[in-house]
DNA sequence: CTGAAAGCGCTTACAG
DNA sequence: CTGAAAGCGCTTACAG
């Protein structure tokens, strides 16, 4: 393949001039610039992208590092760091580490060696170690959708707490007491806050949760599906209302219960964050999150830590949730909500 | 941050000594070992890919380029692709070209330039230059999911001809002779072929086309809900099953029918390619392809291509789809099915 | 078993 | 406006 030496001697320049033509810069004699254009033409030559950035200290990529490239609500994710991304000739790479920390450790150490510029991280767990070793080499890191209390880093994510607060009254509104939460283990914030928010509209109604009521699996559907099995067979009083803690995990409640018997909503409201991925008709109620500018705001303010426009530090950027209602939730009025009815 | 060098002096030993500690290669006294394994431990000592790259002329990269990272078809793709290439050591760089031209011959220069050790590309048109692109610079390209006729190149892909025979002389065996396929531009192989196969089964059942029925969008579920308002607004007499070219346009399919008051399958039958992704109860007569298999097969046929354990050819290696059948599809008999009833 | 020299393909910093 | 020299951080090929 030929190098920037065979563009060089092809126009007869020195290949400092080839390496200015395609940088665009410093002054090129328009003459120069054209004959040095026309040899790369003939050649065919591809500039080797490795040598110049081993030069420039600069690779222009980011790492996106998701925890479940199936889910929408991260493709989504991934379309909004793309387009901030290409708008300013940055590529992403794309990883995904599936939940598992073993994954995450391997992608981090194998992204530092090859010189990233960035990180978009979402943290499979609550661990600060994975974090601290980015930024102890100096690269720019932003952490998505999920926070790491220890970690002194800046984060994008959405309102987790508001909208499980938001959610868990709506419910409690129709008249519901036995309300269902199917989410995560607390070492990730977005399933440990979602359940802060679940009983902060408990308290606030002055409604007594009941810890029979508070599940915890994983983001999949096929936890989704145990879970729900596991409560409508073991639990009784049985709920009234079931709030699932993501879209796969609805998707798993929503099959469990089809295959249980339960119709939706007469025995059994359903409420779910994350709006549904491809619904072939909207039907549940929800907490929706805004995944693309969740992937454009995080991108934007990485892409201006690394051209230094701003400096690193711990923002916590809070996007809002917006509360879909539809027809998979039922009042268990007209009984009138009392203060205290456990 | 400490390069080798560093290292090396903290060792005292020469760079070259690192290098055989780091890569496994040569032979090394034990005790030497030790002493660099104690010094980069250290230092935390992070090689530098660039670098290694460039003389190793390897990046242990590869792209696979998707037209739809939305699309769970290609996300479980992807994971195969994954899969095949963390068990030998390499990483995958994932671009998505939303279906555009433009971008697709973007991210094939930016690729080239970085040096990615394959390619495995899901091309967006018909066209062979962008292949022949790759090819004439020595990198080993298998083609996933759509054939390029006028390519000689290896490619991957699933039976949509046979698939979309298979569906249809389903519909016709029910009693359907107005079967509608919604599919999309014969550019993309895949579109043609499922067209194709849906002629043959009225071809052998002796009956025949409407051209009226065939219409041609994208692989998207706008286009979907577009393409079946239009149908079922404009075209006479109605269509009694709908074949969706994929399962995109299924959802599309299936929000349309219900926003216009069809029922499925009382008032239209619905058959798509490929399963429907998260549904919250499977319902639709499906095709069903096998996107991680897909994704496992081309990854390691690329790369043993890589590693010249096998030759880059011409193979065409293709995949069995598999007939699901469920609620989505209403017979019309009693009446016999006539051998030319049109 | 270990190392000095040269070079992978670029670009910075200086000179003219 | 253009170029010769040196170097980015590694590793190949040779020498000992």
């Amino acid at each position: 393949m030929p190098t920037i030496r065979d563009v060089a001697r092809r126009a007869r320049v020195a290949p400092i001039t080839v390496s200015r033509v395609i940088n665009n810069s410093g002054y090129i004699r328009e003459s120069t610039r054209r004959r040095v254009e026309q040899a790369i033409e003939e050649l065919e030559y591809v500039p080797n992208a490795l040598a110049s950035s081993l030069r420039f200290n600069k690779t222009n990529m980011i790492a996106l590092v998701v925890t479940d490239i199936t889910n929408p609500f991260w493709t989504t994710i991934t379309r909004g760091v793309e387009d901030a991304c290409s708008e300013c000739g940055m590529n992403v790479i794309l990883c995904n580490t599936d939940e598992r920390p073993d994954k995450e450790e391997n992608y981090i150490n194998v992204l530092l060696q090859k010189q990233t510029d960035g990180f978009l991280l979402a943290p499979v767990g609550g661990r600060s170690d994975i974090v601290r070793k980015i930024q102890k080499r100096g690269v720019p890191i932003v952490v998505i959708d999920r926070q790491i209390p220890s970690a002194h880093v800046d984060v994008v994510r959405s309102d987790s707490e508001d909208g499980a607060y938001r959610l868990t009254r709506y419910l409690l509104e129709l008249g519901h007491r036995r309300i269902a939460i199917l989410s995560v283990s607390s070492h990730i914030s977005t399933g440990r806050q979602r359940v802060d928010g679940y009983r902060r509209a408990f308290v606030e109604q002055g409604a007594a949760v009941d810890p029979a009521l508070i599940l915890h699996g994983e983001y999949k559907g096929q936890s989704g599906y145990q879970m729900t099995v596991d409560l409508m067979q073991h639990v009784r009083p049985l709920p009234t209302a079931i709030f699932a803690g993501n879209n796969f995990i609805a998707v798993g409640v929503l099959n469990a219960l089809h295959d249980l018997g339960f119709r939706v909503p007469d025995d059994v409201s359903v409420v779910a964050f994350d709006d549904l991925p491809y619904a072939t008709e909207p039907f549940v109620t929800v907490a929706a999150q805004s995944p693309y500018e969740l992937g454009l705001t995080a991108a934007n303010l990485l892409i201006d830590i690394i051209a230094k426009r701003e400096p690193a530090g711990t923002r916590d950027i809070v996007l809002p949730v917006e509360l879909i209602t539809r027809r998979s939730c039922r009042a268990l009025l007209p009984e009138p909500i009392l203060p205290d009815d456990t």
